[in-house]
DNA sequence: ACAATTATTTAGGTTAACCTAAATAATAAT
DNA sequence: ATTATTATTTAGGTTAACCTAAATAATTGT
Protein backbone atom coordinates (compact mmCIF):
# COMPACT_ATOMS: atom_id res chain seq x y z
CA UNK A 1 0.00 0.00 0.00
CA UNK A 2 1.34 3.29 -1.26
CA UNK A 3 1.58 5.86 2.24
CA UNK A 4 0.87 9.38 1.49
CA UNK A 5 3.68 11.65 2.85
CA UNK A 6 1.23 13.24 5.53
CA UNK A 7 2.77 15.62 8.25
CA UNK A 8 2.53 13.14 10.92
CA UNK A 9 4.67 10.33 8.65
CA UNK A 10 7.47 13.50 7.28
CA UNK A 11 7.63 13.67 11.48
CA UNK A 12 8.72 10.32 12.08
CA UNK A 13 10.80 9.87 9.13
CA UNK A 14 12.69 13.27 9.99
CA UNK A 15 12.58 11.94 14.00
CA UNK A 16 14.01 8.57 12.52
CA UNK A 17 16.91 9.96 10.43
CA UNK A 18 18.61 12.18 13.41
CA UNK A 19 18.18 9.58 15.78
CA UNK A 20 20.13 7.03 13.49
CA UNK A 21 22.86 8.93 12.55
CA UNK A 22 25.00 7.89 15.24
CA UNK A 23 24.78 4.40 13.40
CA UNK A 24 22.26 2.76 15.41
CA UNK A 25 18.71 2.35 14.86
CA UNK A 26 16.19 4.20 16.33
CA UNK A 27 14.57 2.20 19.34
CA UNK A 28 10.42 2.48 19.62
CA UNK A 29 11.19 4.44 23.10
CA UNK A 30 13.16 6.71 21.77
CA UNK A 31 11.11 8.06 19.02
CA UNK A 32 8.39 8.02 21.04
CA UNK A 33 10.07 10.24 23.21
CA UNK A 34 11.23 12.56 20.49
CA UNK A 35 7.66 12.80 19.40
CA UNK A 36 5.92 13.04 21.66
CA UNK A 37 3.57 10.36 21.68
CA UNK A 38 2.71 6.95 23.31
CA UNK A 39 5.56 3.95 22.13
CA UNK A 40 2.38 1.61 21.50
CA UNK A 41 1.28 4.23 19.09
CA UNK A 42 4.85 4.52 17.22
CA UNK A 43 5.16 1.09 17.28
CA UNK A 44 1.68 1.06 14.96
CA UNK A 45 3.09 3.69 12.59
CA UNK A 46 6.31 2.13 12.07
CA UNK A 47 5.15 -1.14 10.61
CA UNK A 48 2.68 1.34 8.58
CA UNK A 49 5.75 2.95 7.07
CA UNK A 50 8.06 -0.87 6.73
CA UNK A 51 5.13 -2.27 4.73
CA UNK A 52 4.81 0.64 2.57
CA UNK A 53 5.32 0.22 -1.12
CA UNK A 54 8.18 1.19 -1.50
CA UNK A 55 9.09 0.45 2.34
CA UNK A 56 10.02 3.80 4.03
CA UNK A 57 11.81 1.95 7.13
CA UNK A 58 13.93 -1.20 7.56
CA UNK A 59 11.73 -2.55 10.62
CA UNK A 60 12.29 -5.62 13.05
CA UNK A 61 10.33 -6.56 16.04
CA UNK A 62 12.50 -5.27 19.01
CA UNK A 63 15.34 -4.00 17.42
CA UNK A 64 14.63 -0.85 16.05
CA UNK A 65 14.00 1.11 12.92
CA UNK A 66 16.71 2.45 10.23
CA UNK A 67 15.20 4.24 7.09
CA UNK A 68 15.40 2.99 3.47
CA UNK A 69 16.74 4.79 0.70
CA UNK A 70 13.12 6.13 0.19
CA UNK A 71 12.68 6.64 3.64
CA UNK A 72 15.95 8.57 3.66
CA UNK A 73 15.15 10.77 0.61
CA UNK A 74 11.80 11.82 2.32
CA UNK A 75 13.66 12.85 5.33
CA UNK A 76 16.42 14.69 3.86
CA UNK A 77 13.55 16.84 2.18
CA UNK A 78 11.60 17.42 4.99
CA UNK A 79 15.17 18.83 6.77
CA UNK A 80 16.43 21.03 3.80
CA UNK A 81 12.73 22.55 4.44
CA UNK A 82 12.81 22.82 7.98
CA UNK A 83 17.03 24.28 7.70
CA UNK A 84 16.36 26.71 4.92
CA UNK A 85 12.97 28.07 6.59
CA UNK A 86 15.77 28.43 9.79
CA UNK A 87 18.06 30.45 7.96
CA UNK A 88 15.19 32.14 6.31
CA UNK A 89 13.54 33.33 9.22
CA UNK A 90 16.28 34.78 10.92
CA UNK A 91 17.68 36.70 7.68
CA UNK A 92 13.95 38.64 6.21
CA UNK A 93 12.53 38.21 9.35
CA UNK A 94 15.17 39.01 12.08
CA UNK A 95 13.94 35.74 14.47
CA UNK A 96 17.21 35.05 16.46
CA UNK A 97 18.33 31.48 16.31
CA UNK A 98 16.55 30.66 19.24
CA UNK A 99 13.12 31.38 18.13
CA UNK A 100 13.39 29.44 14.76
CA UNK A 101 12.87 26.09 15.72
CA UNK A 102 9.10 25.27 16.54
CA UNK A 103 8.02 27.79 13.52
CA UNK A 104 9.86 26.07 10.79
CA UNK A 105 8.74 22.88 12.33
CA UNK A 106 5.05 24.04 11.38
CA UNK A 107 5.96 25.37 8.19
CA UNK A 108 8.26 22.43 6.81
CA UNK A 109 5.31 20.34 5.65
CA UNK A 110 3.16 22.61 3.75
CA UNK A 111 5.67 24.84 1.80
CA UNK A 112 5.67 24.09 -1.88
CA UNK A 113 9.11 22.65 -3.84
CA UNK A 114 8.95 25.96 -5.47
CA UNK A 115 8.60 28.27 -1.95
CA UNK A 116 11.68 26.09 -1.06
CA UNK A 117 13.94 27.12 -4.28
CA UNK A 118 13.08 30.55 -3.87
CA UNK A 119 14.53 30.43 -0.46
CA UNK A 120 17.13 28.73 -1.61
CA UNK A 121 17.98 31.46 -4.27
CA UNK A 122 17.48 34.21 -2.21
CA UNK A 123 19.83 32.49 1.11
CA UNK A 124 22.52 31.78 -2.09
CA UNK A 125 22.13 28.34 -1.60
CA UNK A 126 23.43 28.42 1.92
CA UNK A 127 25.40 24.95 3.21
CA UNK A 128 24.09 25.54 6.94
CA UNK A 129 21.78 26.62 8.82
CA UNK A 130 22.02 29.41 11.94
CA UNK A 131 22.73 26.39 14.19
CA UNK A 132 25.69 25.35 11.93
CA UNK A 133 23.25 22.17 10.87
CA UNK A 134 23.92 21.36 7.34
CA UNK A 135 21.46 21.74 4.81
CA UNK A 136 20.93 19.30 2.07
CA UNK A 137 21.25 20.60 -1.52
CA UNK A 138 18.86 20.32 -4.19
CA UNK A 139 19.70 16.59 -4.93
CA UNK A 140 19.46 16.50 -1.35
CA UNK A 141 23.05 15.51 -0.67
CA UNK A 142 24.69 16.83 2.92
CA UNK A 143 27.29 18.67 2.52
CA UNK A 144 30.10 17.24 4.21
CA UNK A 145 32.74 18.26 7.41
CA UNK A 146 35.05 16.94 10.46
CA UNK A 147 33.13 18.16 12.65
CA UNK A 148 33.95 16.42 16.31
CA UNK A 149 32.49 17.19 19.91
CA UNK A 150 34.02 20.17 21.52
CA UNK A 151 34.26 17.79 24.22
CA UNK A 152 36.69 15.58 22.33
CA UNK A 153 39.31 17.87 22.29
CA UNK A 154 42.59 18.51 24.47
CA UNK A 155 44.58 21.30 26.11
CA UNK A 156 45.79 23.49 23.95
CA UNK A 157 43.76 22.41 20.62
CA UNK A 158 41.84 25.54 18.59
CA UNK A 159 38.92 24.94 16.77
CA UNK A 160 36.25 26.55 15.37
CA UNK A 161 32.73 25.93 16.11
CA UNK A 162 30.53 24.72 13.06
CA UNK A 163 27.36 23.77 15.24
CA UNK A 164 25.50 23.73 18.24
CA UNK A 165 23.44 19.87 18.13
CA UNK A 166 20.01 21.10 20.58
CA UNK A 167 17.40 23.39 19.70
CA UNK A 168 16.53 24.41 23.38
CA UNK A 169 15.91 27.87 22.90
CA UNK A 170 17.13 28.71 26.84
CA UNK A 171 20.31 26.64 25.74
CA UNK A 172 21.02 28.34 22.59
CA UNK A 173 20.83 31.72 24.46
CA UNK A 174 23.10 30.93 26.93
CA UNK A 175 25.75 29.71 23.94
CA UNK A 176 25.10 32.97 22.61
CA UNK A 177 26.20 34.88 26.04
CA UNK A 178 29.28 32.73 25.84
CA UNK A 179 30.18 33.92 21.89
CA UNK A 180 29.87 29.71 21.62
CA UNK A 181 27.91 30.51 17.86
CA UNK A 182 29.12 28.63 14.84
CA UNK A 183 31.65 30.64 12.93
CA UNK A 184 33.31 31.21 16.95
CA UNK A 185 37.26 30.58 17.25
CA UNK A 186 38.26 29.25 20.74
CA UNK A 187 41.31 27.57 22.28
CA UNK A 188 40.93 24.84 24.95
CA UNK A 189 43.29 25.73 27.96
CA UNK A 190 42.60 22.32 30.20
CA UNK A 191 40.94 19.85 30.59
CA UNK A 192 39.77 18.01 34.02
CA UNK A 193 39.24 14.01 33.18
CA UNK A 194 36.99 14.05 36.79
CA UNK A 195 34.50 15.49 35.63
CA UNK A 196 35.01 16.13 32.15
CA UNK A 197 35.03 19.89 32.70
CA UNK A 198 37.17 21.85 29.32
CA UNK A 199 38.22 25.08 30.18
CA UNK A 200 38.20 27.38 26.91
CA UNK A 201 38.42 30.39 25.40
CA UNK A 202 36.62 31.77 23.23
CA UNK A 203 37.33 34.54 20.64
CA UNK A 204 39.77 35.58 23.04
CA UNK A 205 37.97 36.63 26.36
CA UNK A 206 38.00 35.61 29.69
CA UNK A 207 38.00 31.90 30.10
CA UNK A 208 35.22 29.67 30.73
CA UNK A 209 34.65 26.59 32.12
CA UNK A 210 32.24 23.93 30.60
CA UNK A 211 30.80 20.80 31.18
CA UNK A 212 30.00 17.75 29.51
CA UNK A 213 26.20 18.50 29.22
CA UNK A 214 27.37 21.36 27.07
CA UNK A 215 30.36 20.47 25.40
CA UNK A 216 28.71 17.17 23.96
CA UNK A 217 26.34 19.18 22.21
CA UNK A 218 28.82 21.34 20.37
CA UNK A 219 30.81 20.57 17.38
CA UNK A 220 33.50 21.93 16.25
CA UNK A 221 36.60 21.37 13.54
CA UNK A 222 40.00 21.49 14.45
CA UNK A 223 42.59 23.95 13.17
CA UNK B 1 -18.17 21.57 23.67
CA UNK B 2 -14.90 23.71 23.08
CA UNK B 3 -13.63 23.46 19.73
CA UNK B 4 -10.46 23.70 18.91
CA UNK B 5 -9.32 25.89 15.69
CA UNK B 6 -8.08 23.13 13.45
CA UNK B 7 -6.91 23.88 10.03
CA UNK B 8 -10.78 22.59 8.60
CA UNK B 9 -12.17 24.86 11.13
CA UNK B 10 -10.67 27.70 9.62
CA UNK B 11 -11.03 27.07 6.64
CA UNK B 12 -14.71 27.00 7.08
CA UNK B 13 -14.79 30.01 8.98
CA UNK B 14 -12.99 31.45 6.65
CA UNK B 15 -15.58 30.65 3.64
CA UNK B 16 -18.10 31.44 5.35
CA UNK B 17 -17.01 34.66 5.71
CA UNK B 18 -16.24 35.41 2.01
CA UNK B 19 -19.85 33.32 1.51
CA UNK B 20 -21.89 36.19 3.61
CA UNK B 21 -20.05 39.22 2.58
CA UNK B 22 -22.97 39.91 0.45
CA UNK B 23 -25.65 40.22 3.44
CA UNK B 24 -26.80 36.58 3.04
CA UNK B 25 -26.18 33.53 5.22
CA UNK B 26 -23.80 30.79 2.90
CA UNK B 27 -25.41 27.42 1.92
CA UNK B 28 -24.58 24.34 2.02
CA UNK B 29 -24.10 24.07 -1.35
CA UNK B 30 -22.06 26.83 -2.04
CA UNK B 31 -19.94 26.61 1.09
CA UNK B 32 -19.34 22.74 -0.20
CA UNK B 33 -18.36 23.55 -3.37
CA UNK B 34 -15.63 26.16 -2.29
CA UNK B 35 -14.51 23.59 0.05
CA UNK B 36 -14.66 21.22 -2.07
CA UNK B 37 -16.13 18.49 -0.47
CA UNK B 38 -19.48 16.68 0.12
CA UNK B 39 -22.66 18.52 0.88
CA UNK B 40 -23.47 16.17 4.21
CA UNK B 41 -20.07 16.63 5.24
CA UNK B 42 -20.60 20.71 5.28
CA UNK B 43 -24.09 20.05 7.21
CA UNK B 44 -21.92 17.84 10.05
CA UNK B 45 -19.53 20.67 10.53
CA UNK B 46 -21.68 22.96 10.20
CA UNK B 47 -23.75 21.49 13.12
CA UNK B 48 -20.33 21.16 15.20
CA UNK B 49 -19.49 24.70 14.61
CA UNK B 50 -22.54 26.02 15.48
CA UNK B 51 -22.87 24.53 19.19
CA UNK B 52 -19.13 24.98 20.12
CA UNK B 53 -18.89 27.43 23.42
CA UNK B 54 -19.11 29.79 21.96
CA UNK B 55 -20.51 28.62 19.26
CA UNK B 56 -19.02 30.08 15.68
CA UNK B 57 -21.48 30.36 13.27
CA UNK B 58 -25.89 30.88 13.71
CA UNK B 59 -26.90 27.84 12.02
CA UNK B 60 -30.84 26.72 11.04
CA UNK B 61 -31.62 24.18 9.05
CA UNK B 62 -32.20 25.16 5.46
CA UNK B 63 -31.29 28.42 5.98
CA UNK B 64 -27.99 28.44 5.19
CA UNK B 65 -24.73 29.93 8.26
CA UNK B 66 -23.65 33.20 9.15
CA UNK B 67 -20.89 33.99 11.43
CA UNK B 68 -21.05 34.77 14.93
CA UNK B 69 -18.95 37.50 16.40
CA UNK B 70 -16.97 34.89 17.75
CA UNK B 71 -16.89 33.64 14.23
CA UNK B 72 -15.94 36.57 12.59
CA UNK B 73 -13.26 37.45 14.53
CA UNK B 74 -11.70 33.68 13.80
CA UNK B 75 -12.28 33.85 10.33
CA UNK B 76 -10.67 37.67 10.01
CA UNK B 77 -7.41 35.99 11.70
CA UNK B 78 -7.28 33.77 9.26
CA UNK B 79 -7.60 36.23 6.56
CA UNK B 80 -4.94 38.61 7.91
CA UNK B 81 -2.73 35.50 8.00
CA UNK B 82 -3.77 34.86 4.17
CA UNK B 83 -3.45 38.22 3.48
CA UNK B 84 -0.58 39.16 4.99
CA UNK B 85 1.36 36.14 3.93
CA UNK B 86 0.30 36.89 -0.05
CA UNK B 87 1.83 40.11 0.44
CA UNK B 88 4.85 38.85 2.12
CA UNK B 89 5.40 36.52 -0.78
CA UNK B 90 5.05 39.08 -3.34
CA UNK B 91 7.70 41.16 -1.98
CA UNK B 92 10.18 39.18 -0.26
CA UNK B 93 10.15 35.76 -2.57
CA UNK B 94 9.39 38.03 -6.01
CA UNK B 95 6.36 35.63 -6.00
CA UNK B 96 3.35 37.31 -8.81
CA UNK B 97 0.04 38.16 -7.68
CA UNK B 98 -1.07 34.47 -9.43
CA UNK B 99 0.95 32.40 -7.86
CA UNK B 100 0.54 33.39 -4.24
CA UNK B 101 -2.88 32.07 -3.37
CA UNK B 102 -2.34 28.38 -2.92
CA UNK B 103 0.98 28.98 -0.34
CA UNK B 104 -0.66 31.45 1.42
CA UNK B 105 -3.45 29.13 2.08
CA UNK B 106 -1.66 26.27 3.40
CA UNK B 107 1.10 28.62 5.50
CA UNK B 108 -1.99 30.80 6.91
CA UNK B 109 -3.21 27.81 9.58
CA UNK B 110 0.26 27.37 10.87
CA UNK B 111 2.32 30.80 11.63
CA UNK B 112 2.31 31.79 14.84
CA UNK B 113 1.47 35.71 15.71
CA UNK B 114 4.89 36.20 16.11
CA UNK B 115 5.50 35.55 12.30
CA UNK B 116 2.43 37.73 11.60
CA UNK B 117 3.55 39.94 13.58
CA UNK B 118 6.65 40.48 11.84
CA UNK B 119 5.66 40.21 8.72
CA UNK B 120 3.47 42.82 9.39
CA UNK B 121 6.16 45.39 10.53
CA UNK B 122 8.37 44.17 7.58
CA UNK B 123 5.70 45.01 5.09
CA UNK B 124 4.63 48.34 6.51
CA UNK B 125 1.39 46.95 7.89
CA UNK B 126 -0.19 47.38 4.48
CA UNK B 127 -3.99 47.69 4.45
CA UNK B 128 -4.29 45.65 1.14
CA UNK B 129 -2.62 42.29 -0.52
CA UNK B 130 -1.50 42.43 -3.80
CA UNK B 131 -4.88 41.86 -4.99
CA UNK B 132 -6.15 44.60 -3.60
CA UNK B 133 -7.91 42.91 -0.58
CA UNK B 134 -8.26 44.22 2.59
CA UNK B 135 -5.91 43.22 5.25
CA UNK B 136 -7.68 43.58 9.06
CA UNK B 137 -5.54 45.33 11.30
CA UNK B 138 -4.11 44.17 14.56
CA UNK B 139 -7.06 44.80 16.03
CA UNK B 140 -9.11 42.86 13.05
CA UNK B 141 -11.01 45.82 11.82
CA UNK B 142 -11.17 45.99 8.52
CA UNK B 143 -10.46 49.06 6.29
CA UNK B 144 -12.99 50.78 4.35
CA UNK B 145 -13.12 51.86 0.75
CA UNK B 146 -15.68 52.81 -1.78
CA UNK B 147 -15.90 49.74 -3.93
CA UNK B 148 -17.99 49.52 -6.90
CA UNK B 149 -17.42 46.95 -9.19
CA UNK B 150 -16.30 47.67 -12.77
CA UNK B 151 -19.21 46.39 -14.07
CA UNK B 152 -21.86 49.48 -12.97
CA UNK B 153 -19.73 52.15 -13.77
CA UNK B 154 -21.00 53.68 -17.24
CA UNK B 155 -19.12 55.99 -19.34
CA UNK B 156 -17.48 58.60 -19.23
CA UNK B 157 -17.03 58.08 -15.33
CA UNK B 158 -13.21 57.49 -14.40
CA UNK B 159 -12.12 55.28 -11.66
CA UNK B 160 -8.81 53.28 -9.98
CA UNK B 161 -8.85 49.59 -10.01
CA UNK B 162 -9.17 48.82 -5.92
CA UNK B 163 -9.25 45.29 -5.95
CA UNK B 164 -9.87 41.88 -7.86
CA UNK B 165 -11.92 39.39 -6.45
CA UNK B 166 -10.78 36.29 -8.30
CA UNK B 167 -7.77 33.88 -7.30
CA UNK B 168 -7.82 31.90 -10.58
CA UNK B 169 -4.27 32.47 -11.95
CA UNK B 170 -4.88 32.88 -15.53
CA UNK B 171 -7.98 35.24 -15.07
CA UNK B 172 -4.95 36.99 -12.61
CA UNK B 173 -2.03 37.21 -15.66
CA UNK B 174 -5.10 38.37 -17.92
CA UNK B 175 -5.74 41.06 -16.06
CA UNK B 176 -1.92 41.85 -15.77
CA UNK B 177 -1.94 41.78 -19.68
CA UNK B 178 -4.34 44.59 -19.72
CA UNK B 179 -2.63 46.50 -16.83
CA UNK B 180 -5.93 46.06 -14.89
CA UNK B 181 -3.85 45.76 -11.38
CA UNK B 182 -4.85 47.56 -8.32
CA UNK B 183 -3.72 51.46 -8.70
CA UNK B 184 -4.41 51.57 -12.30
CA UNK B 185 -6.50 54.68 -13.59
CA UNK B 186 -9.06 53.57 -16.69
CA UNK B 187 -11.66 55.28 -17.82
CA UNK B 188 -14.98 53.58 -19.72
CA UNK B 189 -15.62 54.99 -22.49
CA UNK B 190 -18.98 53.14 -24.40
CA UNK B 191 -21.68 50.44 -22.55
CA UNK B 192 -23.55 47.91 -24.42
CA UNK B 193 -26.81 47.58 -22.39
CA UNK B 194 -27.34 44.19 -24.67
CA UNK B 195 -24.30 42.20 -23.61
CA UNK B 196 -23.32 44.28 -20.61
CA UNK B 197 -19.72 44.73 -22.31
CA UNK B 198 -17.81 48.17 -20.64
CA UNK B 199 -15.22 49.58 -23.56
CA UNK B 200 -12.25 51.00 -20.99
CA UNK B 201 -9.08 52.78 -21.32
CA UNK B 202 -6.46 51.37 -18.87
CA UNK B 203 -3.75 54.08 -18.00
CA UNK B 204 -4.63 55.81 -21.43
CA UNK B 205 -3.25 52.60 -23.45
CA UNK B 206 -5.70 51.57 -26.40
CA UNK B 207 -9.53 50.21 -25.58
CA UNK B 208 -10.51 47.34 -24.58
CA UNK B 209 -13.86 45.82 -24.44
CA UNK B 210 -14.57 43.39 -20.95
CA UNK B 211 -17.79 41.40 -20.63
CA UNK B 212 -19.49 41.18 -17.71
CA UNK B 213 -17.57 38.12 -16.67
CA UNK B 214 -14.83 40.19 -16.25
CA UNK B 215 -16.16 43.57 -15.02
CA UNK B 216 -18.09 42.15 -12.21
CA UNK B 217 -14.62 41.02 -10.84
CA UNK B 218 -12.83 44.01 -10.75
CA UNK B 219 -13.45 46.73 -8.09
CA UNK B 220 -12.82 50.36 -8.47
CA UNK B 221 -13.93 53.24 -6.96
CA UNK B 222 -15.22 56.21 -9.32
CA UNK B 223 -12.73 59.27 -8.93
C1' DA C 1 20.94 -18.79 34.88
C1' DC C 2 17.00 -16.68 36.85
C1' DA C 3 14.34 -13.08 38.53
C1' DA C 4 13.38 -8.32 38.14
C1' DT C 5 13.14 -4.53 35.34
C1' DT C 6 12.51 -2.22 31.20
C1' DA C 7 11.16 -2.03 26.35
C1' DT C 8 8.07 -3.27 22.96
C1' DT C 9 4.04 -5.07 20.98
C1' DT C 10 -0.86 -6.48 20.68
C1' DA C 11 -5.61 -5.73 21.38
C1' DG C 12 -9.23 -2.90 21.57
C1' DG C 13 -10.99 1.89 21.65
C1' DT C 14 -11.53 7.07 20.48
C1' DT C 15 -11.89 11.23 17.65
C1' DA C 16 -11.82 14.30 13.65
C1' DA C 17 -13.09 14.79 9.24
C1' DC C 18 -14.37 13.03 5.60
C1' DC C 19 -17.54 9.73 2.40
C1' DT C 20 -22.06 7.56 -0.06
C1' DA C 21 -26.80 6.51 -0.33
C1' DA C 22 -31.29 7.31 1.12
C1' DA C 23 -34.70 10.38 3.09
C1' DT C 24 -36.74 14.78 3.59
C1' DA C 25 -37.52 19.61 2.96
C1' DA C 26 -37.62 23.72 0.10
C1' DT C 27 -38.22 25.85 -4.29
C1' DA C 28 -39.77 26.30 -9.00
C1' DA C 29 -42.68 25.07 -12.97
C1' DT C 30 -46.80 23.88 -14.83
C1' DA D 1 -51.84 23.43 -5.85
C1' DT D 2 -49.47 19.65 -7.28
C1' DT D 3 -45.51 17.83 -9.19
C1' DA D 4 -40.76 17.93 -10.43
C1' DT D 5 -36.42 19.48 -9.32
C1' DT D 6 -32.93 20.87 -6.41
C1' DA D 7 -30.95 21.50 -1.85
C1' DT D 8 -30.19 19.74 2.52
C1' DT D 9 -30.05 16.48 6.06
C1' DT D 10 -29.74 11.89 8.29
C1' DA D 11 -27.83 7.42 8.76
C1' DG D 12 -24.23 4.57 8.57
C1' DG D 13 -19.39 3.82 7.22
C1' DT D 14 -14.18 4.70 6.44
C1' DT D 15 -9.46 6.17 7.50
C1' DA D 16 -5.56 8.25 9.87
C1' DA D 17 -3.49 8.84 13.94
C1' DC D 18 -3.65 8.73 18.17
C1' DC D 19 -4.81 6.45 23.14
C1' DT D 20 -4.71 2.87 27.46
C1' DA D 21 -4.12 -1.56 29.44
C1' DA D 22 -2.47 -6.03 29.15
C1' DA D 23 0.77 -9.30 27.23
C1' DT D 24 5.24 -10.56 25.74
C1' DA D 25 10.02 -10.11 24.73
C1' DA D 26 14.63 -8.37 25.79
C1' DT D 27 17.94 -6.82 29.00
C1' DT D 28 20.22 -6.34 33.42
C1' DG D 29 21.75 -7.48 38.08
C1' DT D 30 22.94 -10.88 41.15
Amino acid sequence: MTIPLTQSTQDYLKHIFELTEGGNPASTNALAARLGIAPASVTGMVQKLASAEPPLVDYHKHQGVTLTHEGELAALEVLRHHRLLESWLVQSLGYSWDEVHEEACRLEHVISEDFEARMATALGNPERDPHGDPIPDVDLVMPSDNALPLSSLRPPQQATVLRVNDENSAFLRHLDELGLIPGAKLEVSSYSSFDNNLTITVNANPATVLGLAITSKIYVEVL
